[in-house]
DNA sequence: CGTTCTGTTGAATACCTTCAATTCGCGTGG
DNA sequence: CCACGCGAATTGAAGGTATTCAACAGAACG
């Protein structure tokens, strides 16, 4: 198992954490596969602990009563997740389902919080994560609230071509499941992109998106200019 | 400093801490004072440490670039807000203002972090707080993107009517603040309200509701019913 | 008792969704 | 290697919910 120790330490949550805590980490710790489209909990269901993303990719999401569906969270692996259960209510708060072949790393609940009250440096990674994370909901719930579809699609894709100004952005889910990210329909988000390409800002060959305007897309983005 | 000694160790993020760690609070907490209207911390704004409301009322909020707001939390006496920025990044991700005439204690960040790494129990208390923040957010998500503002609000109706079957709802902040945190304006609440009046399910004097048929709320928070 | 903020109501509009019909893309099997 | 089949994506037309703008009524406060 030094293979699964070695991943264990490089993930963001046990940063800097000795390596005997690594050791008792591993010792903990029980790997699941799912394939892709496999549930992996669902909303409500009772939680007995949480997860780190080995490899693959999961969506945490939320269903409607029409079965619409809205996705929270694309975890990547490295990421936990699962992870609000451990620590309030015993209920996981939305579903998780495999977009892709995946395995993850599931840390009981008892052990997991046993280790956190005995280590604070792993106690202050986890509210390092879990503050991320509701710096992350803040936006979203900004975005929707206060943000037309155009305005979130064009944040998302600046966000995705931040780094090293590429133009070239690979979109690392379906376009499906990304309108249920930006919390809209494949329907509005295929005419969003029809009205970009005709404007010229981007173009688009399936999962590959060029940026072709980076000012008019950041005008989008702010709120400043619409589109057409 | 007794009275606020009295105070802190009432508090449920302090719960259960020996009397030794609240003294050391009391010691590194300062009072402020805000009057309403007050802004207490902007978005964006470079962060010190966490406040725990002591009196009054504040909301948390996020501004469009047109001058719309959400508002993401209404904050009761005995609990922190402002935690996010002491953990991750150090900036506040929201706006925060008092509703009413407050008091707020200030905890500076790095006496607090010290205590959290030395008492695993205050770092578990904190990490159940940011959970049901999160878990909070996981449901106001859903409303915003899945629900219709009808839902929402028969929804928040029946959450504030839940205990011992009083009929009975006494609205704790303006109408045009309860359109913020639903995530809409006055104007559609106002109509909403009009509805369901007209249809028998509450009558609305001022700030007080009274609910007439409770099981068609429930069919509207539930997505079963709509109004007419 | 007047001024100001809050809430209500109406008409027009905008954005997004719904529904339905195609088209595209890709993996599978012949 | 090509053809088939199925899910994903696109496109058009119609409809619905919520917002905008504007005017007015009402409550709160000094």
């Amino acid at each position: 198992m030094a293979k699964l120790a070695d991943f264990i330490s490089n993930v963001t949550l046990f940063k800097g954490l000795p390596k005997e805590q690594i050791d008792k980490l591993s010792k903990i710790a029980v790997v699941h596969g799912y394939r892709r489209g496999e549930e992996i909990f669902s909303d409500g269901e009772r939680a007995n602990g949480l997860y780190v993303l080995f490899l693959g990719r999961v969506k945490i999401f939320k269903l409607s009563s029409e079965g619409k569906e809205q996705i929270l969270h694309i975890i990547e692996p490295g990421e936990p997740f699962g992870e609000v259960a451990v620590f309030s209510g015993k209920t996981f708060p939305a579903h998780a389902e495999a977009l892709e072949e995946s395995k993850a790393i599931f840390f009981p609940r008892g052990a997991f919080v046993g280790l956190i009250t005995q280590d604070p440096y792993l106690a202050m990674n986890m509210l390092a994560v879990l503050s991320g994370r509701l710096k992350y909901f803040t936006r979203l719930v900004e975005d929707l609230s206060l943000k037309e579809v155009p305005q979130r699609f064009a944040s998302y894709l600046l966000s995705g071509s931040d780094l090293k100004d590429k133009r070239q952005v690979h979109l690392n889910i379906a376009k499906g499941q990304l309108a249920s990210l930006l919390g809209t329909i494949p329907e509005t988000l295929s005419r969003i992109l029809g009205k970009m390409v005709s404007e010229g800002l981007i173009t688009v060959q399936g999962r590959k998106i060029t940026v072709l305007n980076r000012d008019a897309l950041e005008g989008i983005a702010s709120g400043r200019k619409a589109l057409i």
